[in-house]
DNA sequence: AAAGGCTCCAACCGCGTTGCG
DNA sequence: TCGCAACGCGGTTGGAGCCTT
């Protein structure tokens, strides 16, 4: 193609050269070299997992002339990969910007609400999550996600499962990473004695709400609270959740003095104490005490309807599992 | 120690969309 | 407007490594 052809021109300082898929071999290191003459005697582009040395080159590449064009880039680098293969490549693995590594329980957070919402639309739950990728995203929910659903014998899009994750999973990473941010700002907000979940405010439009337990109130019965996710907050968190984006069918009519806020790492998390919720219309009840113990525990402990708590195993639902 | 099963994730595939001639 | 090529997204697969028996 022309347009391939000028573009050669414009980012290697030379004339365009044959544009067979074997033979194109504009190169400017010697391992590119390597490899273009490879590709001639095979005539055949590569598959499978990649080398460091095409690593590198795409690497050396992109960083001289940026990305784009993938299939020109490729064959401009010296690679007998496809176009397709090199961006999957980039945007997956090499990109500068990647975070590898754990799901941190603030994105598992993220991921189960913004999938609530949007679906499998993976790379755009990715764009909110700064450094994952969407094969990332949903290789997490595959692997994760949907193992739990298959556990608890329902199907990962349901109605019963996406309560679960509402109701159960989504206020436990809550508590978690309140957990963990109260454990690292105490010296910080010395004398302050935060609880878990502490402090005023109202309920915000568009928030995504669910329930979490305010354990503030060391020796006492935990309080049932119920949890929004706002929009009016910073951060990773808030830009997830724009209020013309937020479509859960959570809803607090009334929401009583005793809400909560935490910051985790930039994103604030919001809890408001009630003596009761409605989701979706339905009134659903966490009792007590109801975080220690096992998954399939809670779940018992949980006012969903319809689920077969006696087909659990505790063991394949020990609280800990559910975080990475 | 070895074999089989399982988990996780990198990579591929197919299809819809977009841009350009 | 049509056709083609490239791009981007979501679904699926293959295999390496880990775990269990």
């Amino acid at each position: 193609m022309d347009m391939d052809k000028e573009y050669y021109k414009a980012c290697m300082g030379m004339e365009a050269l044959p544009m067979s898929p074997a033979g194109f071999s504009a190169v400017t290191t010697e391992a590119a070299m390597a490899v273009a003459t490879a590709s001639e005697d095979e005539g055949d582009l590569k598959r499978g997992p990649w080398t460091a040395e095409e690593d590198m080159l795409l690497v050396d590449y992109i960083s001289k002339h940026g990305e784009g064009r993938w299939n020109s880039l490729a064959r401009c680098a010296g690679l007998r990969r496809t176009g397709k293969s090199c961006r999957l490549r980039w945007l997956n693995y090499l990109r500068p910007d990647v975070r590898r590594g754990n799901i941190t329980p603030e994105e598992q957070l993220l991921i189960l609400d913004l999938h609530s919402r949007w679906g499998n639309r993976w790379s755009k739950i990715a764009q909110r999550l700064p450094g994952r990728t969407d094969n990332e995203v949903k290789n997490y929910w595959r692997t994760r996600v949907q193992k739990h659903a298959k556990q608890l014998h329902c199907d990962v899009n349901s109605d019963r499962f996406r309560d679960v994750v509402r109701q159960v999973w989504m206020p436990r990473l809550l508590e978690r990473i309140q957990a963990e941010s109260s454990s690292s700002s105490a010296a910080a907000a010395a004398g302050v004695g935060v609880p878990a979940l502490t402090r005023a405010m109202s309920s915000p439009a568009g928030a995504s709400q669910y329930h979490c337990f305010d354990h503030a109130s060391s020796g006492g019965p935990s309080r049932k609270v119920a949890v929004t996710m706002s929009p009016d907050t910073s951060s990773t968190l808030r830009s997830s959740l724009s209020p013309a984006e937020t479509s859960h069918g959570a809803h607090f009519p009334a929401w009583g003095a005793a809400t909560a806020t935490a910051n985790v790492d930039g994103s604030m998390m919001q809890c408001a104490g009630r003596e009761g919720g409605a989701i979706g219309g339905d009134q659903y009840v966490i009792h007590g005490d109801s975080l220690s113990g096992s998954w399939s525990e809670l779940l018992a402990a949980t006012d969903i309807p319809d689920f077969e708590f006696g087909n659990f195993d505790d063991n394949l639902w020990s609280l800990e599992d559910i975080y990475c």
